[in-house]
DNA sequence: GGTATAATGATATATCGTTACATTTCCTGC
DNA sequence: GCAGGAAATGTAACGATATATCATTATACC
């Protein structure tokens, strides 16, 4: 039932241990960019800072740990900032709240590209958004022999990711 | 894609609006004392207590709704105690957490059957957990292409159930 | 009854998120 | 450059959710 290797044969979802940092930060922060310009908000400092800072981990983080780590004009922000930021950013698409962690992790994809499922690390903490069309569909079927009328999903899994999965599996 | 009558051909997972409602109170507390039987707790009071509030609404109730709502020795328990009893009923599998909304529910069936799916009706709030086995499926296929081994999840689907769906869709 | 464990009572505190209102910044039109 | 309005931020206080700690009481077992 469960794959004997932890490296499967597709491409995973989560980040690689090493890879160009910088160059997927400055990619969502021009993604961020662009959404703006089409939405019509303005992506300003402070959100910048915030994006930035969710880009820079690839995990959920908590907005009072976003607070205590925020550099901003060389001074903590109140949490109410960091909320601003966060339901901008949400309502654009950038970012996810991770509501069983009360955490929030940066979109790593394009907003077509939402698979609505989110896969946690319990070890590291990693974060992926694997895309999901299989289970989406499944929870349309459910939903619609229920009689019921989805509107919105978040599919939230917790487990141990490929770089934390043991070799020997277990 | 969507179904055009609100009235579909299997049962639904939803309460019907009129159902012997004692019956499934003392259905839910009968099987809570089978489950601490089994699993060597004991069903106080208190625990008792919260889970016949949960039981009596088919809906998810905020914590600190059953610290109101709640009368125990004619007076008001502290949240401690409510949390307390609320971490004992979601270990034994007799309460699910919705993280999405800060509140908890009734289990509304055998742990066997635990669909793992939550349906949430967004205009009255009841509460539905049909048997998932196709999202559950589809949750382990795409967790496995990522070589991610998965321990736990939580499907939170918010809409509207088919009392609350107008008769002629939309 | 005596003892160990489970559960509760009571107080305080940690964590997460919002309200309210004043001020500043940015865009627009002149 | 400057007025006016909208968007965003600054600041303080508060509300909502959840847990820590320690003393006390109930229950099970001998």
């Amino acid at each position: 039932m469960k794959p004997s290797s932890p490296t499967p044969s597709e491409p995973s979802p989560f980040p690689a241990r090493r890879h160009d940092h910088d160059a997927c930060i400055a990619d969502g922060l021009a993604r961020a960019e662009a959404v703006c310009r089409e939405r019509g908000g303005r992506l300003t400092e402070n959100r910048r800072a915030v994006l930035g800072l969710l880009l820079a981990e690839h995990r959920p983080v908590g907005a009072y740990e976003i607070v205590e780590r925020f550099d901003w004009k060389r001074r903590k922000p109140a949490p109410v900032q960091i909320y601003r930021a966060l339901s901008f950013l949400e309502a654009a698409g950038l970012v996810h709240r991770i509501a069983s962690r009360n955490a929030y992790v940066a979109c790593s994809g394009p907003k077509e590209e939402h698979g609505t499922v989110f896969l946690v690390c319990r070890d590291c903490g990693t974060f992926a958004e694997p895309s999901g069309a299989a289970v989406g569909l499944a929870v349309r079927d459910l939903a619609a022999a229920s009689g019921f009328e989805p509107h919105a999903h978040a599919l939230e899994v917790t487990g141990r990711c490929p770089e934390c999965r043991p070799a020997g599996g277990g």
